[in-house]
DNA sequence: ACAAGGATCCTCT
DNA sequence: GAGGATCCTTGTT
């Protein structure tokens, strides 16, 4: 199995770690998940939650980088964050769709509703379906993704090829940042929510 | 203490 | 393409 991304890794730039962290994989227990599309939410942002300043809620994204922001949303999903930017800074890179590599059993389970889980890119394109996948909720907030054990984040083969455009579901933003191109993707795979707002870089 | 709204998903038409 | 589910967080009174 490759190596984990080192601590050192998400001490940048949160443009930088979102777009270096496609091609890289989540690793929990027998689950390997190819990490196919995320967003960078910047300090200053109006789009992101850390913009009304620390929170019960958002702690984790003004914590040290390298650990995981997971949040309710909608009252139902979970949704995976990484916080970026040194302590202090409230910034992290969402997690919105990903490739499943290894575990389907596990992942099938877990998204199985009524309909039972959906075949092919249905399964796992969205953020709240991957933090179902994975099995995370609001008390994995704080977990630090670069050491063993629970949740990791591991070197994978970075794309030949990417897509950018502006984020989903963020109309509530100021324009210049609800227009701001800091959605990131692989291009050329199925595994991606929206396509049609992406294009190649 | 209260009201409002949300970084979504699924189903139905 | 549109709407409902569902409940917690936040800012305000």
């Amino acid at each position: 199995m490759a190596k984990r991304v080192p601590k050192s890794f998400f001490q940048r730039d949160t443009c930088a770690v979102a777009q270096m962290l496609l091609g890289k994989e989540l690793v929990r227990e027998q689950i390997r998940l190819r990490i196919t599309e995320v967003e960078a939410y910047l300090p200053d942002d109006s789009a992101c939650h850390a913009r009304s300043g620390p929170t019960k809620r958002n702690a984790a994204m003004f914590g040290p980088p390298g650990r995981a922001y997971v949040y309710l949303c909608y009252g139902l999903h979970h949704l995976l964050n990484i916080a970026t930017e040194p302590e202090g800074v409230g910034a992290a890179v969402l997690i919105r769709s990903c490739e499943p590599l290894t575990g389907h059993e596990t992942i099938y389970a877990r998204r199985e509703g009524k309909a039972g889980a959906p075949k092919g890119p249905a399964l796992l394109t969205g953020p709240g379906k991957v933090g179902q996948a994975l099995g995370v909720d609001v008390s994995w907030s704080g977990h630090p993704l670069y050491q063993a054990g629970g949740l990791e984040i591991r070197e994978g083969p970075p794309p030949e090829q990417r897509c950018i455009g502006p984020r989903v579901g963020i109309g509530y933003a100021d324009p210049e940042d609800r227009d701001a191109p800091l959605r990131f993707a692989i291009a050329n795979t199925p595994w991606v929510s929206q396509r049609k707002t992406l294009t190649l870089v």
